[in-house]
DNA sequence: CTGTTAGCGCTTTCAC
DNA sequence: GTGAAAGCGCTAACAG
């Protein structure tokens, strides 16, 4: 096997006791002895068996993050982010996400009752009765990554979803000169998609415009649903000039609609989305959107884990939404 | 802290050490204890402490895959295959991407050093001199994603690019009638790339049609990079009927281009790609390409992973290829 | 069948 | 400054 500390203190002559306070640097060593000790370390191609040490300091070094799925085009920003800060705070990442043969919270309990991490990011499309539960009574560090329908005592960090939409739905009146805009919506279960109307809504009102019922249509966040949506509003006696869509695959779906018509997005119609998924930057025109900086979201998740790990006692709940920016195509 | 082997041994009034039997199933227990200690360790919520058998039985139930990013079209596909397996043998999985801070050799002997996982399954784009002495030499279980530029000794698993360029190009011929196809080629140190080049020539040669030296194209696996063989395609006095890019991007680069000439696919043009990603299905009309199956390659190379892990001695190194399938669109 | 004992490799009092 | 010794929670001989 591997050199231990043993081998270390039989070379200098010391007890081992000596070599691990050497190598963790601290204590007080006599210098030489430091030096001879790290040199031979060096020598020898020591590596401390992160193990061992474990089982003594009750501290794995590693997080894990859980997730509905790896795949797509969120989770693989998020888990980017989170193994950066990661890996500045010396700790490694696990991954596990929930599939047919495993779901989230027997991941997370797995986990911490190994003690195989020392603490959880976790990433829920939305939160059941029986987490919220386990999520309440939790005592172990975790912080969530989904903005709404949180666990108060539980840190949090999510998108701006509200913020994202009413500045979209600004800009596409002051900036853009357009009253008359529609939107599609995601599911009504999914929170995210209910904070995007919020914030269309909003933006309307503070701008004085009325909205119209028959302009709000329901979508369920594909492509598909975004056509049928699309199709019934180009359909209505009264048609939008814009139509704002709760997330891009809607969009996507909108421009199929609208090519088969014959029309011409801007000209005729513009369509914006939301998410800025790498299908919006091959739709031609380009799709203005709503970006989700996803990878901050991760990195958000991980510092304020750290933050929980350093700081045990004293830390206090925070939720931390993400703001979005729009990236501006040419679709509207 | 949990509930440790001790708690319920002074319950059980047993020694540890029975209980730890007990609780491993093995061994010749006496059934009524037995009984009583599982009883009792389900009471107490017992869980075993992961770390400490790991201490002594030398063996983490983690593997660990490192590539060079966790994001894009195939990394996630790969990383959902790995997990799947490791599960299913009760394995954890540490997923460790590259990234400016780190570097892939360096977490190999790191996580090997530390002796936190058991084995490795590494994707690289390229196999660098430096790994290819630590692979060489190399002592512990790892599996490679990288079908070429291989170390002999050591287990890989690829994708066969020769045979899925070679069936795409005879399904052009064949099933579709084209004899003039011309292909736009990937980077040329990029092995995945050469092997494709390689079996499009082949199916060439095998249906005795004789190829034409301007009828391939460099090509860097961008958009870009389509969009500028594609022009210099169509601008040839004798213009080729089909267009088999070697990758997806590079098709989706000619879709540009053809539509801005006010040219038809197919009509005028047929264009083919290579490895199906997501953008490949909303192309219009949709684009026939070669479907790469990844999280195969990841099922696959985490099997192999297990079958050395459980099977040290005598297993004899592999080399897989996985084969392709052509996904009938209608650009051809 | 079951208990005793000796570690796994490391950290951490407590003495000297 | 440094060593001795205990112990983290568990497994694995070795006895009985």
């Amino acid at each position: 096997m591997s050199v231990t500390i043993k081998e270390i203190a039989d070379r200098a002559h010391v007890s081992i006791a000596t070599v691990s306070r050497a190598l963790n640097n601290n204590q007080n060593v006599k210098k030489s002895t430091k030096e001879l000790i790290q040199k031979l370390a060096k020598e020898l191609n020591y590596t401390p068996n992160f193990v061992a040490r474990t089982l003594v300091k009750k501290k794995t070094n590693v997080i894990s993050i859980i997730l509905p799925e790896v795949g797509g085009e969120f989770f693989p920003e998020i888990i980017k982010g989170v193994d950066q800060i990661a890996y500045r705070n010396n700790y490694h990442l696990v991954v596990a996400s929930s599939h047919s043969e495993r779901n989230t919270v027997e991941s997370i309990l797995n986990f911490m009752a190994q003690s195989l991490v020392d603490g959880v990011i976790l990433m829920v499309p939305s939160i059941s009765n029986q987490l919220k539960e386990i999520l309440a009574t939790k005592k172990f560090p975790i912080v969530v990554i989904n903005g709404y329908n949180k666990v108060e005592s539980v840190d949090s960090v999510g998108i701006d979803n509200f913020q994202g939409a009413y500045s979209m739905t600004d800009y596409l009146i002051n900036k853009k000169g357009y009253k008359d805009i529609a939107f599609i919506r995601g599911p009504s279960i999914n929170s995210d998609a209910e904070q995007r109307k919020l914030g269309y809504l909003a933006a309307l009102k503070d701008n004085d415009i009325e909205y119209q019922d028959d302009w709000i249509i329901n979508g369920d966040f594909t492509i598909k649903g975004g056509e049928l949506a699309c199709s019934r509003l180009l359909s209505l006696i009264k048609k939008p000039k814009a139509i704002f869509a709760a997330n891009d695959m809607m969009a996507a779906g909108c421009y199929k609609v609208i090519s088969s018509l014959g029309l011409k997005i801007p000209e005729d119609v513009a369509v914006v989305g939301f998410d800025h998924i790498s299908l919006s930057e091959f739709l031609t025109p380009k799709l203005t959107t709503v970006h989700v900086p996803t990878d901050e979201i991760g990195r958000t998740a991980a510092k304020l884990l750290f933050k929980i790990l350093n700081d045990d006692e004293n830390h206090e709940v925070q939720h931390r939404k993400i703001t979005t920016g729009i990236i501006i195509g040419e679709s509207c």
